[in-house]
DNA sequence: ACTCTAACCTATTCACCTG
DNA sequence: CAGGTGAATAGGTTAGAGT
């Protein structure tokens, strides 16, 4: 039964036209039936559309089979179905991008005086700790949808987001469905339980997809909503909710000062752990067993049972080996071990000398350009980072920074940091135009692989890293050299010679420009300054020039001259 | 090596819907 | 009526198959 309805034929949301009735549809109709020049655009009818967003947490990207298995079942042609999926797609990445710089400074500026109100002075919900849109709009969810008798994931502080996210859907979707019924049965969304038995596991759900009313969302009505909400009693809500959120303090007992403007001390914040859930945090001390480190900062170390480990994007799992994130949270104070945190002054411990463990050295010696990092990169990149063969038209070079985005994007200014400048047509429309008229940048977006790697950058580093201007100062005592992360590598394999060839260099493109090998370190970040780590490196980039060879094989070279290339031409020199 | 096709992507348009 | 949403289109790229 293949209803391959043509494009453009009468087919008003794909309802059955005896099920429309009641008033609101039929006004809705006449509306419908005004003729377009191309004919009718028809929705997707809520069934179907069940159907097809079922198929798509299962599998994003059906094949021709699994498109067929789906026209039976929908009133779909494959085109159609096809065409869904694709915008499915796009509207996943668009709202999974990270936040923009006017988003930030709105929130930080609107936000956090919010936040801070003198009139909720127990309402401090770190909600600095989130650094995605989604995230605080999942966050935001999670209190709207909380009955007054609805606790968190009954016993568990962790709320499952994809559960929120089916409710809401449930909530828009049926909205056609129940239009079209005039009959009064009541309106009730599934139960706690049936939505959470929609709960696709992390490792379906695709952790961006969050469709619910993204662009209806406000971030400072956001945290009203949050601030309201909590105002609404929702605070004892919360502390039953809480094990840990201080149930012994008194509402009445005065909270100490905030340390800083961004960081409130609160009993319980809502974060977004490492694994993409929201939680609801407690910033007081908790009984663990596990040792805790002490941090420079007088940041109170939290500890906090983890959830089972759950993965948000498979993608980068797959591809990337990563220690465990609890071997990389485990010292880090708890601002920033869940969540991330924009609190720079939480950071600034990992700058402190004592505190490097390998991954700091590792991580220094990326960022100085260490011939020693760039071929632990490589190396991992060429064994860990093999690439999907089940993904198509990504070859491994665009992996790496999807060339494609780099083509069309604006050009204005060249990537000379090793950021490729990117602007959505709805980033572009938010710029007025005299900011565009002014050659404003656009937004810089680290070349990542796939949205992973948004999900793993530091705290105060959002949609747009630190460029010259810095939302609020103390950013600038934040290592800028994290983003030399393995992941931002991608999946390029290189001949061996290319990394004496561009020893440094290739991975420095990420970071403030030019830090030269003969320094042996960036000129940025308290712990690059150090001479005598500087002295280490510079020994380890000798050991690695003499185990490379200075000369290079001939056989070689012309690998070399095309990598160079496609390096200056990934760098914007397109002459 | 070349062509063709399918699949995918991004950007964009525009009908429809909603507040 | 402005703005958001989603269906659809346009133009591009890539992989794989066929010639």
């Amino acid at each position: 039964m293949l209803s391959s309805a043509p494009a453009y034929q009468p087919h008003i949301g794909g309802i059955p036209a005896p099920e429309q009735s009641g008033p609101e549809i039929i006004s809705s109709k006449s509306k419908v039936e005004k003729q377009h020049p191309r004919g009718k655009r028809k929705r997707t009818a809520a069934r179907d559309k069940h159907i097809l967003e079922a198929a798509y947490q299962v599998n994003p990207k059906p094949d021709k089979a699994s498109r067929c298995e789906l026209v039976e079942s929908v009133s779909l042609n494959e085109k159609e179905v096809q065409i869904w999926f694709q915008n499915r797609r796009q509207n996943d990445r668009r709202k999974s991008r990270p936040l923009s710089p006017q988003d930030i400074a709105e929130i930080r500026s609107r936000g956090a005086r919010v936040l801070l109100s003198p009139a909720q002075p127990t309402n401090g919900y770190q909600l600095g700790t989130d650094t995605r849109e989604s995230s605080l709009r999942n966050t935001a969810h999670v209190w709207n949808q909380l009955g007054p008798n609805q606790n968190i994931a009954e016993g568990s502080p962790v709320l499952q987001i994809g559960a929120i996210n089916k409710q809401n859907e449930w909530d828009r979707d049926t909205r056609d469905d129940l239009r079209s019924q005039t009959n009064t049965e009541s309106r009730k969304p599934p139960t706690r339980d049936q939505s959470q038995s929609e709960v696709f596991s992390e490792a379906e759900f695709p952790s961006n997809s969050t469709r619910h009313d993204a662009n209806h969302w406000d971030p400072t009505s956001c945290i009203s909503k949050l601030t309201e909400s909590s105002q609404e009693g929702s605070s004892s809500r919360l502390q039953q909710r809480s094990p840990s959120s201080g149930a012994s303090r008194s509402p009445d007992t005065p909270l100490p000062p905030p340390r800083s403007q961004y960081e409130c001390q609160s009993q319980i914040r809502l974060s977004l752990s490492l694994e993409g859930k929201a939680e609801v945090v407690s910033n007081e001390l908790s009984p663990s067993p596990r040792p805790s480190p002490t941090f420079p900062c007088g940041v109170s170390p939290l500890s906090y049972p983890r959830p089972p480990s759950s993965h948000r994007n498979q993608a980068t799992l797959t591809s990337v080996t990563l220690p465990p994130i609890s071997a990389l949270t485990d010292c880090l104070p708890p601002t920033l071990s869940r969540g991330r945190s924009r609190n720079a002054q939480a950071w600034e411990f990992c700058c402190d000398s004592d505190k490097q463990d390998e991954l700091t050295i590792q991580a220094e010696n990326e960022s100085s350009g260490s011939a020693v990092a760039a071929i632990s990169l490589l190396r991992s990149t060429s064994i860990g980072l093999q690439p999907n063969s089940t993904k198509r038209n990504i070859p491994p070079i665009q992996r790496l920074g999807q060339d494609r985005k780099v083509k069309k994007a604006f050009f204005g200014q060249t990537s000379s940091d090793g950021l490729v400048p990117f602007m959505g047509s709805r980033d572009r429309r938010r710029l007025s135009p005299s900011a565009a008229s002014q050659g404003s940048k656009p937004s810089f977006v680290h070349e990542s692989t796939d949205d992973s790697d948004k999900e793993n950058r530091g705290p105060g580093e959002d949609r747009n890293p630190p460029l010259r201007q810095t939302p609020f100062p103390s950013q600038e005592n934040m290592p800028e050299n994290r983003e030399f992360t393995p992941s931002l590598s991608g999946n390029v394999k290189l001949p061996r010679g290319v990394v004496q060839y561009r020893s440094g260099q290739l991975f420095r493109r990420r970071c403030t420009p030019a830090p030269s090998l003969q320094q042996g370190f960036g000129n940025q970040g308290k712990m690059s300054q150090d001479p005598q780590k500087a002295t280490q490196s510079v020994l380890r980039d000798e050991d690695v020039k003499s185990f490379m060879g200075e000369e290079m094989s001939p056989s070689k070279r012309g690998d070399i001259d095309c990598i160079a290339g496609l390096l200056s031409l990934s760098r914007g020199n397109w002459r």
